[in-house]
DNA sequence: GGCTCATTCAATCATTATATTGAATGATTA
DNA sequence: TAATCATTCAATATAATGATTGAATGAGCC
């Protein structure tokens, strides 16, 4: 079949590529391990799904190419295998803003009513973080800032916000952010910090899109 | 469901776009609208399909917002809704190639065969081209040629290229292009001009990909 | 060597996707 | 207004995918 038809195969290939996607459950996997490698059963606890299932979708996305694992102890840890991953997850978040209409009536009824504010583009944030003006905030989890952060970031985990508030400058600009362009985290921090009196707004991006960009991380 | 958890609702609308492009009849004839507009009948003759599994097939792409579609006459047309599309099936693309042993085994048993010198980029060809040194072959069907070409380019279809051998040029270095990077024409007529002893190399990519680019066409 | 534990496999069932057939639609056009 | 014809729908059968359960694997560790 392969030789009779390349072309043929040659798509059937890509399908199953765009197929491994296909399936929110492993978007979400995505974004994680695009955070930073994982095991199996750290994937799972995270994204609430039990470790059997977590195992299949992992070993499916492993299988066509999307992830790579590596033994570590009595754990296997899985991770993006290239960051053209990244890149084809944004083209497909691209898209889907554009032209599903959806996807289109989730962000305008729920993420915009959160961000009225414009969000900052990691270019202004160097800029303005060069200049002393900015605090920059990571509202993930702790394990994962523990893997690697932006440069100088405090690390306050969403839910422990409301009472470490002291931790953060009233009168200086806040720019929070998370795990990427979609995460929640950072649109309820903005919205909780906005209520109580911070200057503050949110990255464009998360982690995994500084670091690919090549900017500096920790 | 939607207002409860907007994380995974998004995500489900993110998973529909790529599960629309999980299929490889589907890729099939997004790289064929790539081209230009077609009808649903017009689709089917040349992905040589039922009409009314490609009318399914471009309706659940337009359900994504894969695809646009206009009434013209009698017809329906449908073509890629934004130049969008055409980067994530390049980001698929990419990805697969490089991660796919499957992909890779089938690049690498046949096209790599066929194309053992490198094909000429874009860049390049718009220089060797403006130099006077080149002449560009199309050897796409007609009516896709019709919808658009290369400037200056000749049309010769693959299956007639045999006998309309003496419209080439012996001395000057011929460009063969077709649908894409991985459109099979080009590679074929690549092989068949080496054969009769013509200097000829393949566009790295093919019409669509050009025009995106932003160069001329006609 | 044998025990432990994270991970994977295998089997099952429920769900969803796909191709095919023939009939229905609905915008043109005569 | 009725006939035409490309397209879409509906119904069906078949195949693929997803979640769950419990058992099997196999690398680490005592």
């Amino acid at each position: 079949m392969s030789s009779d038809n390349p072309k043929r195969a040659l798509f059937a290939g890509f399908a199953a590529v765009a197929k491994a996607l296909g399936h929110g459950h492993r978007l979400e996997i995505l974004e994680l391990l695009a955070q930073g490698e994982r095991s199996v059963e750290a994937v799972a606890d995270r994204v609430g799904l039990p470790v059997a299932n977590v195992s299949q979708h992992l070993r499916l996305m492993h299988r066509t190419g999307l992830l790579a694992s590596r033994r570590d102890g009595k754990r296997v840890v899985y991770r993006l295998s290239d960051p053209s991953v990244l890149d084809l997850t944004a083209a497909l978040r691209h898209v889907g803003e554009r032209q599903s209409a959806e996807v289109r009536d989730v962000i305008g009824g729920y993420f915009h009513q959160r961000d009225a504010l414009e969000p900052i583009s990691r270019k202004e944030l160097v800029q303005r973080f060069r200049d002393g003006l900015v605090t920059v905030l990571d509202v993930r989890p702790e394990d994962e800032y523990a893997v690697g952060h932006l440069p100088k970031a405090i690390n306050i985990p969403l839910r422990e916000l409301a009472r470490r508030l002291r931790e953060l400058p009233k009168n200086r600009e806040v720019v929070a952010y998370c795990r990427g362009p979609y995460c929640v985290l950072a649109f309820e921090a903005v919205a909780l910090l906005r209520g109580r009196g911070f200057k503050v707004r949110r990255l464009q991006d998360g982690y995994p899109e500084w670091k690919a960009a090549g900017l500096a991380v920790e």
